[in-house]
DNA sequence: TATGAATGAGAGTTCATTCAT
DNA sequence: TATGAATGAACTCTCATTCAT
């Protein structure tokens, strides 16, 4: 059922979505519909949370692969922060490429409509906390203490670029996430290599 | 008028602002808004185009400053590539910190509802096409020859990543737009720095 | 649900009528009328159908009547021609005086009425059938073969002095369907008679 | 001014006509409209009675030319009774044919819609005594005594005839004024005739 | 439990009509 | 006098939401 709403959702968007049109897209009656997810509104949170989540999981899996074996003692040291950095990246291009009719479409819904963007920017805060602890990784491997509000506003610069190179794949290149990924890193992580060794921009004039 | 227009659409969103509140708003009536801007529609439209139209303008005068004087004969060679840049950035957090019941939330809306997605995008692209262009001078000032298509992508990712900490501020921090624009340079230039000596990244393991 | 559209529709034409009026008139809900009839126009064209096909069943019927024994040989030669057109006249003068409200008013409405000038000009056209379709007969069974087109024109003036008289009996005089007919015939027939003899009126003079 | 509301009532109807477009069309401002003519109603009332009363003026001054030496002491009584008759509907024919976007179509309109009925039906009350005296006239001559309600009923009978053929002519045929008054003598004329006569058509059975 | 049928509430849009100039 | 500018009042149509079955 849920599947329905997103693909109607997607399809045309919040407003001109009709319950009509997703009760038949899901081959049921629309009292059931609002028997099981109640008003129009709770259910395109629904669709929200899932597809949400789904991102959450296929990065998160992606930065710590589920193991076969016994869980080991440290098992996010097994692979350098970079590498998981990137690992998390590629994780979410894949999963924006995969799923353009699905999350990232609602999630430009979404993005600035009322009421859900509360619920949009809690589900971007846990995907800015898991950056922030990727980097908050990075950087302390270089033997450095960043600030935390530092941190956070790397977070939010990454995440952004994130969100608009998908965009630009989405809708102009296709491009594996690999490569996409590897862009993105070129771009950041240069940049992060140099600030954990303490460099520091400053604008020359007062202008 | 079109103040009040993006005062409600930026409060409540495009589909759940009404005309008569407009028009309440407004201080008019009701058949005047459809006199002068046509259909709703239209009037979204209009609020963009002003509002996008406003912060090109900010942006483009604060890197190339109205002279006073007689026009030198390389008025954009008075500062060098990254004080444009980050004067650009600066700009950029200025307005939207400044208009942040206009542009930002307009724009949020108005990304990934169609029938303006393409207005949208036509805004972006311009607004790419100018940090393409500035990043193009920062590396050729670097002596190098980067293809196009890196440039662009640096420039989405850029973007990108300046509209996501306009966010974090309006919505969390409360912090000088020099301030912001330092961040983002600090993290982005770096790399760009590092960039421009040649230096890639790449991942160790195929993952 | 018709017969209220068509009492709204009648007393007030359709520009007037809002559909509110005539939900209210049915005793349902404004939005059932759009669930079963759809729009406003086919809403109108629905009881212009309605209404004229009636009409045209109980003409024919009258002109034609059903037999309740075995279908004979020849059933329409069981009367003269005068008189299928006679008991034609009858019926329609009948439905006329029975259903001044609605079919009447409704076809005058829409006579002059884009969109169902179309549709009214259709149903006419079938009328025109029936009639020339008599009149040839009439005329045939008086050994002559008028051209097609004299037959058509005698048939259009003969509706039209058909529906002006049901005019003016439902405006002013009360008087049976049989002797609206009678007088119908007695102007027209006897006309008709003369001619079936070859003889023609033609001016005296050049004007 | 007029010239401008008729042609367009006639294009587009009374209700989707705009008062806008009228002035428009009338190189005049709308308040001029309202300040000479009133309401719309008043406006589409105008329109009717100028362009019906040069409908009868044209009928009139065919069947009563107007004579260039001194008026003689009985000039009806220049022309026998069928040829005046004949000329009227001639000149009517030939009015409508001229005037198709004025008259007949304004006609058609305002027939069946309120609040104009009463209007277009005094204006046909007129037509219907001119021709009632036409015809009484024709059957004096023959020395008979008809009832004035047979009279009125004939002339109701020959009215709709000719709109009806008019409506046949205007819609499908291109044919000379002449040809159709002919035809619609040619088929009334003889019923009178025979009528006139003291022949009675009546109903073989009782139906 | 599942639904066909029904509706209250409200949206965008238009236009005849009128002031203030 | 003539008008640009302004509006009150409606109308068609839609849809999230709920009963009665």
């Amino acid at each position: 059922m849920l599947d329905a709403a997103v693909a109607v959702f997607s399809a045309v968007g919040f407003h001109n979505a009709s319950m009509d049109e997703i009760a038949a897209r899901a081959g049921i009656s629309k009292p059931m519909v609002y028997a099981y997810l109640g008003s129009k509104e709770e259910l395109f949170i629904a669709c929200l949370h899932r597809e949400g989540t789904r991102l959450m999981e296929a990065i998160v899996s992606a930065v710590v692969p589920p193991l076969a074996g016994p869980v080991p003692a440290e098992p996010e040291s097994a692979l350098p922060p970079d590498e998981q950095l990137w690992r998390g990246l590629r994780a979410f291009f894949t999963f924006v490429g995969d799923h353009r009719d699905g999350w990232s479409v609602l999630y430009r819904q979404a993005r600035g409509q009322e009421p859900f963007t509360a619920e949009v920017a809690a589900m971007r805060a846990r995907m800015v906390d898991v950056v922030s602890g990727l980097l908050a990784r990075v950087i302390a491997a270089g033997g450095r203490q960043p600030r935390p509000a530092d941190v956070v506003a790397m977070a939010y610069a990454l995440v952004g670029a994130g969100e608009s190179l998908a965009d630009w794949v989405v809708d102009h290149v296709e491009e594996a996430a690999e490569v996409t990924a590897t862009r993105l890193m070129n771009f950041v992580w240069l940049g992060a290599g140099e600030l954990l060794h303490g460099a520091t921009w400053r604008p020359s004039s007062p202008g």
